[in-house]
DNA sequence: CGCATTTCGATACAGCCGTTGCGTTACCCA
DNA sequence: TGGGTAACGCAACGGCTGTATCGAAATGCG
C-alpha cells in the first residue's frame, strides 16, 4: 500500500506475499475497504494537544499537527518525494470507503472522533475564561478549524501551509481577542 | 446512476441501455469516473448568491442551498426518501475519482470553484463596509464556511440542519457584529 | 459518384475483487 | 491420546472495468 498506492495496491498481492490463501484474508477483513481502514488504523500516529492555557498557541500547535498528518497521507503510494500533485491521495479513498460500507463508515468516524475529541476541552476551559465567544458550541468552532482543512485537501487542493493554518486560528478567536483587546492586537 | 447509486452502476449495462459498443463509450469517457464527474456535472443544478448588503442572510441562504444540494447528491442512488443513513454518497465517491485522475480533479475542482467563487464578491462587499474584520482574507472566511458542511457530510457524518447552518454563520460573522454593536448583539 | 478518413461495433481478452465448495491442517479438551 | 471443532488452503468461478483487434459503417470532399 505505501509502496504503490491504492489503485496499484493488489488484493492477489498481497496474498502471495503474505503466503496465505485469499479465503484467509477475506475472512479477516471482508473487502478491500476494510482491509484499507485497518490499515490506515495502524499507520496514523497518535496526535497530542497541549492545554497551557493559550489557547491561540494550544490551536495552532494542534492544527498544524494535523494537517502535517494529512499531508503526509496524501503522499501514500507515490515515489517522488517532492511529488506535488494536488491530491487528497488515501484519504479520499477512506472517505469513499466509509460511504460505501456503513461498518467501515463507523470505524473511520470513530477513528476521525478520537482525534477530533482532544481539542474540545482546551477550547471549553477557554471559553471559560472568556477567551471565546459565549452562545457557540465547541463543537461548531471546530468543525470550522478542522473542515477549512479537510476541504481544502479533498475539495480545492489548495496547499495548507504553518501561515494559513495561523491565519484559520486567527480568524476563528478574533472575537475574543477584540473583546479582551479592544485594540485589535 | 440515480436508480443505484455507484455501485449498482455498471458500465456493461449503460452501454446495453444506450445501445452502443463498450468501445465508444470509453472513446468519450476513458474512465468510469470521468462518466461519473460528467453525470454530476449534469445533475448539478445552479446556485445564485444574492448581495442584498446583509451579509448573515446572504451567507445563510448561500450556504442553506449550499447545504440542501449536498443533502440531495447524498441520497442519489438510494430508493427510500428517507433514508436517513449518514453515508456522503455520490460526493465521497467523486472525491476520489478526483484523487485518482489528475484530470478529473481539475475538473471537479473547476466544479466546485464555479460555484464557491459566488460568495467571495458580497464578502469583500461586506468587508468594505466594515463588516468583516480586517486582516483576513475572503478566501479563508470561506474555507471555515464551506469547510465546516464538506467536513460534516464527508468526515464526521453529523447532520447539517438550518439551525446548524445559522450557527456557522453567526460564529464567523460574530466579530464584526462585536464591533459594530459591541453589545453584543 | 468514388474514395479516403474518421467513427463506430462486436468479440475476445487481461486484471482485479469477491465468493463458493471442499479438502486439509491445526488446535483444544476430555 | 483421540476426536471434534475451528481455522486455513486451493482451485475455480462470476462480475466488473478497461484494452486490443479487426471489421463495418458513416462522413467529408474533389
Amino acid at each position: 500500500m505505501t509502496e504503490r498506492g491504492y489503485d496499484g495496491f493488489a488484493i492477489d498481492e498481497v496474498v502471495a506475499r503474505a503466503s496465505v490463501a485469499k479465503t484467509t484474508l477475506y475472512r479477516r477483513w471482508p473487502s478491500k475497504d476494510h482491509l484499507l481502514v485497518a490499515l490506515v488504523a495502524r499507520i496514523q500516529d497518535e496526535v497530542e494537544v497541549a492545554d497551557t492555557g493559550d489557547i491561540r498557541r494550544d490551536l495552532t500547535v494542534y492544527l498544524t499537527a494535523v494537517a502535517t498528518g494529512l499531508d503526509r497521507m496524501r503522499r501514500v503510494g507515490r515515489d517522488g518525494a517532492g511529488e506535488a500533485d494536488r491530491s487528497a491521495g488515501v484519504v479520499a479513498e477512506l472517505v469513499a470507503a466509509a460511504a460505501r460500507h456503513p461498518d467501515v463508515g463507523d470505524a473511520v468516524r470513530g477513528m476521525f472522533a478520537r482525534r477530533n475529541a482532544l481539542p474540545l476541552r482546551p477550547l471549553d476551559r477557554a471559553r471559560e475564561r472568556g477567551a471565546l465567544p459565549t452562545g457557540i458550541s465547541s463543537e461548531v468552532v471546530f468543525d470550522q478549524l478542522a473542515g477549512a482543512l479537510y476541504y481544502r485537501l479533498l475539495i480545492t487542493g489548495a496547499p495548507i501551509g504553518a501561515d494559513y493554518v495561523q491565519e484559520l486560528v486567527d480568524q476563528v478567536l478574533s472575537t475574543a481577542t477584540t473583546a479582551s483587546h479592544p485594540d485589535g492586537t
